[in-house]
RNA sequence: GCUCGCAUGGCGGAAUGGCAGACGCCAUGGACUUAAAAUCCAUUGUCCGAAAGGGCGUGCCGGUUCGAGUCCGGCUGCGAGCACCA
């Protein structure tokens, strides 16, 4: 590409061509050496606290993924800084993660070494976009002087009580080296990697995020978040309300507790169930059981979750132990089923077969009764039910309770096994507390010590215990407890962690008496846990941040980042929040007010057809075979889906086809970027081609923030030409006469629609605008220099680096971020003429032009009047005649 | 299976219950050029028609309304999340 192009010409001579290889770089470097986008202080000013989700710095580099988001925060943020607010807008780095580690138990690399890297290769592709950030306070999660603060937040929760120890089987992934949190497995599989998961009893830190079920349900109705999002939240909370009932053991020999949100369907209990880890196994089974119930229950336990999953037939064996229903004084039998887990409720269930689709399933495999208790209308089926019924209705065969409906039945049974002291009102959470430990080298190490029973030096080889039962916390002086440096970084099989093998950092005198460190460290979660905190006070040394940083910025006012974290992260750093909170650091209940999830943008569009050896088939001779792959309908060959050539095809109607065989047709989809596939779109090549500002405006012009929306190279040129017309027009002579009549209006019209789209983030329609002002702009002469200006202003946030350099070419001193943002006159933004709709029996049938200040009634009758309404009313009957308050249309019914 | 979201030209999309398709891409024609690229101008939902004009049209079926892409009910398809949670 050769930046000589031909020299277009114009009244002043030679005009330059738009050159964004040369105004970006000279841009970036005058705000970096201005700190055009430092936070300020003046506390006069309204704040406005807008965030990006920091990345993770990866290898790859930026995707543009990435400036989706960042670009729309920086046009919100230039925005508001032009209408006179104090922005506090930074950036940092989520550096903690299995990449790092892994790349390094391959390489030998340390992990800070590839970090580092990769931290410098985001900052530049980040900065080569022209994002305002206040570069001052970026931080990094893996920056010991951050470290140290996320350990200070660990031990509050300690302090609390909301750290504690566990022994329960937790997912082990051997691959990773690693045990993960329930978020973390997906299908059994590692989300990262997807390597199997295996449960295994494993000494673990938890976080006790369960205490704070209940404020995170409630206060999802604070923040002003996407409904699909508090759902999700609300989901994987999962509160339900329900009864806690127990039945006596027929032998007398204890109660069994159970949890049910249907105690109204007590009458139709014909089994319990309890889980194979139930403590009660034992003392149910009898004798002539006793082989038949260990062996399955030993079995059950040892099975992964992914053999669980891919059992569908329900499985359980009979204890031969029986206890009494409590309201109809019955013997039940007792089973033993995996389709019952101890993690939630109480571990065991009364099954209802008649009214529960599980329960139903087991019934049927095992012979069981079942019973109808509920009656949509009341009346009782003759012999056995066909299926469950799950719904809500009315009480049948419950003796005192008939006829009660089911929400009327569960309260009064509620408080009558409440004043029997049978049961009472139950909560149950779906949410489990959050497993906290990682046996890995790459992240925080969790700041606790434990005493150790030796004789020796455990150093050299002594023999020693580590009393875990009495952990220790690290003294906030000494913090941050760093890592210690490693030549091997493999995980290795000791699921104490890496870490355990730093004999020299892990063991450690005092007083004569040898301690040993915790060798877990913390999942890549705790750093984004509270990051947006510290951005408030990035350098404070003395505190996580000060209280007057915390009353002067939170909350968070625009939180934009991936719906991907619409449950971990953002629930996570919730829980932190108020954890805090009740410790007195903060003053908020919720950290983020608004927030926006950007959608994905996808690969080009692909083009694809079936082919089987050199043939082309349709679709409608193709099945699919259980591998996902593809074969004929009649001969079973297996037959590929292959990528055709865009050039290769023609629209057909609704239909694409092939060029050179129309009777095959063509699918056109996008898919998500990825490496394997070969469609990734790299920014750095983008800017290259066509400049930061090109590649900033068109990812907003693509159309809505939150919509998935597939990349297209075409496209972009679209905004590139845009760009180079307003660059074009900027170098014409302007005249200092005022703008009038239709331009003024559709100035000030422009001023407004860009604002106001700006303020809901509707940038796509914000940028069409600004195009509409530009082609109208193109066609005037003499160029009014205000409203060249104008355009120059409402397009900065957009395109910074062209703003600036017109602005600098319109004779101004820079910045144009200095500059406040333009002003609009509410009676301008109306046209002087209103076209008025005439409308006959819902069809259009003519137009009348009005003055804007026409009455409704001078409307309504111009419109009867109009010559194309008469033609379509003659010899009809008017029936009535409808003129809407803003008088747009008028609509006359006719017969 | 359950929950949520989405469905508009050849494509990305626009439209407080009020002119469907703004803006952009693509395509076609023209101007400029020796020529091409770039640029500029015009056309561009679809069908009938020489035109004037008219019919049809926002996934499908129905409803509310003077008026429905928009609201309501029922489907279909696609996407996301959850998934034996008692």
């Amino acid at each position: 590409m050769g930046l000589a192009g031909p020299c277009l010409p114009c009244d002043s001579g030679r005009m330059e061509r738009y050159t964004p290889s040369l105004i970006e770089p000279k841009w970036q470097a005058y705000w970096a050496e201005h700190q055009t986008f430092k936070t300020p202080e003046d506390p006069k000013l309204p704040k406005k606290y807008v965030l990006d989700m920091f990345p993770y710095p990866s290898g790859a580099g930026l995707h543009v993924g990435h400036p989706e988001g960042y670009t729309a925060t920086d046009i919100y943020c230039r925005y508001l800084r032009a209408t006179g607010h104090a922005v506090l807008h930074p950036m940092g780095w989520d550096a903690f993660g299995l990449p790092a580690e892994q790349y390094a138990i391959q390489t030998g690399t340390h992990p800070a070494v590839t970090t580092q890297k990769n931290i410098a290769t985001f900052k530049r592709q980040i900065m080569a976009l022209g994002l305002s950030y206040d570069w001052d306070r970026e931080v990094d999660t893996t920056d010991p002087a951050y470290v140290k603060w996320t350990q200070w937040i660990f031990l509050q929760l300690f302090k609390r009580g909301l750290a504690y120890q566990s022994e329960k089987p937790v997912n082990w992934c051997p691959a990773l080296g690693t045990v993960l949190a329930n978020e973390e497995v997906i299908d059994g599989k590692s989300e990262r990697g997807s390597h199997p998961v295996v449960r295994l009893p494993l000494r673990q830190w938890m976080l006790r995020i369960t205490a704070y079920a209940d404020r995170l349900v409630d206060d999802l109705k604070l923040a002003d978040w996407p409904e699909s999002t508090k759902t999700m939240q609300e989901e994987w909370i999962g509160r339900s309300e329900g009864a806690e009932v127990k039945f006596p053991l027929v032998d007398g020999n204890g109660e069994l507790e159970i949890f049910t949100t249907r105690p109204d369907t007590l009458f139709g209990v014909t089994f319990m169930v309890i889980a194979p880890e139930h403590p009660f196994v034992e003392r149910l089974t009898t004798h002539a059981q006793k082989n038949a119930v260990e062996a399955y229950a030993h079995q059950a336990i040892n099975r992964s979750d992914l053999d669980r999953k891919a059992a569908k037939e329900k499985t359980g064996v009979f204890t031969g132990g029986f206890v009494t229903n409590p309201l109809t004084g019955q013997p039940v039998p007792v089973w033993v089923a995996d389709y019952v887990m101890m993690g939630y409720g109480t571990g065991a269930i009364m099954a209802v077969p008649g009214h529960d689709q599980r329960d139903f399933e087991f019934a049927r495999k095992f012979g069981i009764p079942v019973l109808q208790v509920v009656s949509a209308d009341g009346t009782v089926i003759d012999g056995e039910m066909p299926e469950a019924m799950t719904e809500e209705g009315v009480a049948v065969n419950s003796g005192p309770y008939n006829g009660l409906t089911t929400e009327t039945f569960k309260k009064k049974v509620t408080q009558d096994l409440e004043a029997s002291g049978q049961g009472k009102l139950r909560v149950e959470f779906r949410l489990r507390d959050w497993v906290f430990s990682r046996q890995r080298y790459w992240g925080e190490p969790i700041p606790i010590y434990f005493p150790v029973e030796t004789d020796g030096d455990p150093r050299q080889g002594a023999a020693h215990t580590i009393r875990y039962d009495m952990p220790m916390p690290v003294d906030e002086a000494e913090l941050p407890l760093q890592l210690p440096e490693l030549e091997d970084f493999n995980p290795g099989e000791d699921p104490a962690g890496t870490l355990a093998r730093a004999i020299d950092w892990r063991f450690f005198q005092r007083d004569g008496l040898w301690y040993a460190r915790e060798t877990n460290t913390m999942p890549q979660w705790a750093g984004s846990c509270w990051y947006y905190l510290r951005f408030m006070d990035p350098r404070n040394p003395t505190a996580a941040w000060s209280q007057e940083a915390a009353q002067r910025w939170l909350p968070v006012d625009l939180y934009v980042g991936g719906a991907e974290h619409a449950v971990l992260h953002l629930l996570y750093a919730r829980f932190w929040h108020k954890v805090l909170l009740d410790a007195g650091h903060l003053n908020v209940p919720e950290p983020f007010g608004k927030l926006v999830h950007q959608g994905m943008i996808l690969g080009e569009v692909e083009y694809t057809a079936f082919k089987l050896g050199d043939q082309f088939l349709n679709r409608d001779q193709i099945t699919t075979n259980p591998e996902g792959g593809y074969q004929h309908k009649e001969n079973g060959a297996e037959v590929l889906l292959v990528r055709v050539p865009e050039e290769d095809t023609e629209k057909k109607g609704a239909t694409i086809i092939l060029k050179a065989n129309p009777k095959i047709t063509v699918e056109a989809r996008a898919f998500k970027m990825s490496k394997s596939r070969g469609n990734v779109v790299n920014p750095d090549e983008v800017i290259l081609a066509h400049g930061a500002d090109a590649l900033r405006l068109y990812e907003m012009f693509l159309g809505p923030l939150e919509a998935t929306k597939p990349w297209s190279t075409t496209g972009i040129q679209g905004v590139s030409r845009f760009l180079e017309r307003t660059w074009n027009l900027g170098q014409k002579p302007v005249s200092d006469l005022a703008p009038e009549g239709d331009l003024l209006r559709l100035m000030h019209k422009t001023i407004r629609k860009v604002g106001e789209d700006i303020e809901a983030l509707r940038l796509n329609t914000a940028i069409s605008a600004m195009m509409i002002f530009l082609n109208e702009l193109a066609k005037t002469e003499p160029l009014p220099r205000v409203a060249v200006e104008t355009l120059v202003r409402l397009l900065h946030p957009f395109a910074p680096h062209l703003a600036e350099e017109l602005w600098e070419t319109l004779s101004h001193a820079p910045s144009i971020q200095a500059v406040p943002w333009p002003t609009y006159d509410p009676a301008l933004c109306v046209d002087e003429a209103v076209t008025v709709v005439v409308q006959i029996n819902g069809k259009v049938r003519g137009r009348v032009t009005l003055p804007a200040d026409s009455s409704l009634d001078e409307r309504r009758t111009a419109a009867l009047a109009c010559p194309d309404a008469q033609s379509h009313l003659a010899g009809k009957e008017i029936l009535k005649v409808v003129v809407p308050p803003n008088g747009t249309l008028v609509s006359i019914v006719v017969k």
